[in-house]
DNA sequence: GTAATCACG
DNA sequence: ACGTACGTGATTACT
């Protein structure tokens, strides 16, 4: 590697593993060691899961521990994970749930004493590949600091296991454990590990990324790993049987759409043709050129509004009417319900993972299941979820924080004033503009043209997203940089500063965000919603604090969704509340509970 | 693998 | 010079 030879070791008796404990003593004298593990697939909590290997290893050295060979394999590789002082993981969340429910070793045990070499990679540059960046994969970071010709392991190991006969999917638990490609692979993962390690972090203090940011990073990558171990319970019953009322319902309108010639619904180029041939002319295309037959398209032939109620201004398009609802019951149904009953484990619980720096701005996601991006249209979905026994579902959201993030950062004179006195901020914008005489209408607009300064968005789409005119419109923007001046400023402040530090904006917390250069607008958006994302970060520390670890279930941008008893639900509001209220730069940052059922969906429409 | 679509904050 | 809504995950059709 990188002209060097390394050795892979893969202890076969006692005397090889007296051995490894003896280069493990010599290596952590030395500092941190790498870890890894080989298991059967991803799904930790499913039935059947294994972990198979354990990997230690420095820069020219990795020991593949067979853990599924048990005895004195297994006591080997406990002790060393037991008293390893310091350990370098990439993607640790992974590996600390793994350890945690097949090996014994406590996440609370492991992760203080763990190095995530995707969080520092991360603190570098967040961009995914297709947003320019080289990702946070193992791979490519290899590939560009320690070896351009660094194996691909996960690939090729893939190659490996086709040409076994197995798949993607069945390779991981179906391969031989002495298969010599295997214990390659898992071996060189530790050390291209090992040895990204340094590269990273000199290039950290390069950039003047402060230690703190790593820090605290590995603390909320712990906090949603504990937070992945508990899970969220589902309601199995009803998630069953609304897994056949939208099957049925799909199938139903299904049915219709084959009617006009439709054979898939999903499929926009024989609605397209069906539609032109019932004689509707459809004008908007994509992108690419193709002829658009979204949603907003649909609900408009079907003479409805984008809440899908009747707008009484022509006939009903039935073929869009049919498509609308099976498209809606088929999506429901596999993207939700589906996955809920295939990621369920033995006690009824979902386990979703949290990345808690997916996004370019350092935001989370969340997924297998995606519960960030439930239906709130209608209480249905979220009703699968439900609060332990005896519990009730609390939801605590930050009130219009992108918007005092804004007026703190820019240092927005008069729209802080706005937030001083406990104002709703676009009321409180409308009012100046129009005194007391101001409307809802009013209210609506100015609400558009500031989400516009958060976004950076322009007249056109703030008028299309709020139907307002576009004269309205522009003549809001207009009234907006008159009370606000300050936002235009920062704007252009913000630019320069990331075009004199190589197109790289530095956020609040010394978070590093690449702009694009054809979108450097973007800076607005970015510093908003990253500096959001840390006052959640840091609402997440403050409730460990606060010892309400237990209760957290999920974190959705400015919200977090507990469990928490029945008798004590209002006790906890107030806690919650009080670890989601902060000061940023003299802006009060606030927070609301809500107080629902049993079942999440009890927050969301009709009583559930 | 890409495009289109649709779910969220 | 002008103007641009921002950020995600998941599924399906199609090549």
């Amino acid at each position: 590697m990188a002209g060097e030879t390394v050795t892979i070791h893969v202890p076969q008796d006692a005397d090889d593993l007296e051995e490894f404990t003896a280069w493990l003593r010599r290596a952590s004298a030395r500092g941190p060691v790498a870890l890894d593990t080989e298991t059967t697939g991803l799904d930790v909590f499913s039935a059947g899961y294994r972990l198979r290997t354990v990997q230690f290893g420095d820069r020219s050295d990795a020991w593949v521990i067979h853990w599924e060979r048990g005895g004195p394999f297994r006591s080997a590789a406990w002790r060393a994970l037991e008293t390893v002082p310091h350990v370098l993981i990439h993607n640790a969340p992974f590996d600390w749930l793994v350890i945690d429910r097949h090996a014994e070793i406590s996440i609370e045990s492991l992760a203080p004493r763990t190095t995530d070499t995707r969080i520092k990679a991360a603190l570098l540059d967040p961009r995914q590949p297709q947003e320019g960046g080289l990702g946070t994969a193992l791979k490519p970071l290899s590939a560009a600091y320690v070896d351009p010709s660094a194996p691909d392991t996960q690939g090729d190991l893939t190659a490996v296991f086709r040409s076994l006969g197995y798949t993607k999917e069945t390779g991981w638990a179906g391969i031989d454990l002495r298969h010599p490609t295997y214990n390659l692979y898992a071996g060189l993962d530790c050390i291209l590990t090992a040895r990204l390690d340094p590269i990273l972090t000199s290039r950290l203090e390069y950039f003047g990324v402060r230690g703190a940011l790593g820090h605290y990073e590995h603390q909320l990558a712990r906090i949603a790993s504990i937070m992945q171990r508990r899970g969220l319970l589902l309601d199995e019953e009803y998630t069953r049987e609304l897994d056949a009322t939208l099957a049925q319902e799909a199938a139903n309108y299904a049915d219709k759409a084959a009617r006009y010639g439709v054979d898939s619904v999903n499929s926009t180029r024989q609605i397209a043709e069906a539609l032109a041939g019932m004689g509707e002319s459809l004008t908007e295309r994509t992108s690419s050129g193709a002829v658009r037959v979204d949603k907003s398209v649909l609900l408009a032939l079907a003479d409805r509004d984008l809440q899908w109620a009747r707008l009484g201004i022509r006939t009903p398009n039935p073929l869009a009417e049919a498509v609308l609802h099976a498209k809606r019951s088929g999506k429901w149904r596999q993207t939700y319900v589906r996955t809920f009953l295939d990621t369920v484990d033995a006690d009824g619980r979902v386990h979703p993972f949290t990345h808690t720096m997916a996004a370019r701005t350092g935001r989370m996601s969340v997924t297998r299941p995606a519960l960030q991006t439930l239906p709130s249209s209608d209480h249905m979905i979220r009703r699968c979820i439900l609060a332990e026994a005896g519990h009730v579902i609390l939801s605590t959201d930050f009130q219009a924080v992108e918007m005092r993030v804004l007026a703190a950062l820019a240092g927005v004179k008069r729209m802080t004033e706005g937030f001083l006195a406990g104002a709703d901020i676009h009321e409180f914008t409308a009012r100046l503009v129009k005194g007391d005489a101001f409307t809802a209408k009013d209210r609506k607009t100015y609400k558009g043209a500031g989400f516009s300064k958060v976004y950076g968005g322009g007249v056109a789409t703030a008028a299309r997203q709020t139907g307002a005119s576009e004269e309205d419109m522009a003549r809001a923007f207009a009234e907006y940089d008159r009370l606000y001046p300050e936002i235009r400023r920062a704007s252009a402040r913000w630019q320069r500063e990331a075009r004199g530090n190589g197109m790289v904006f530095v956020n609040a917390v010394g978070r590093r965000l690449p702009l694009d250069r054809d979108r450097s607008y973007a800076v607005v958006n970015y510093a908003c919603q990253s500096a959001a994302r840390d006052l959640l970060g840091q609402a997440v520390l403050n409730m460990e604090e606060a010892g309400l670890l237990d209760s957290l279930r999920l974190l959705i941008h400015d919200e977090a969704l507990a469990s928490v008893p029945k008798k004590d639900a209002e006790e906890y509001a107030r806690e919650y509340e009080r670890c989601m209220t902060m000061d940023l730069y003299g802006v009060p940052i606030t927070a609301e509970a809500e107080i629902g059922g049993r079942s999440w969906g009890s927050l969301y429409g009709a009583a559930a």
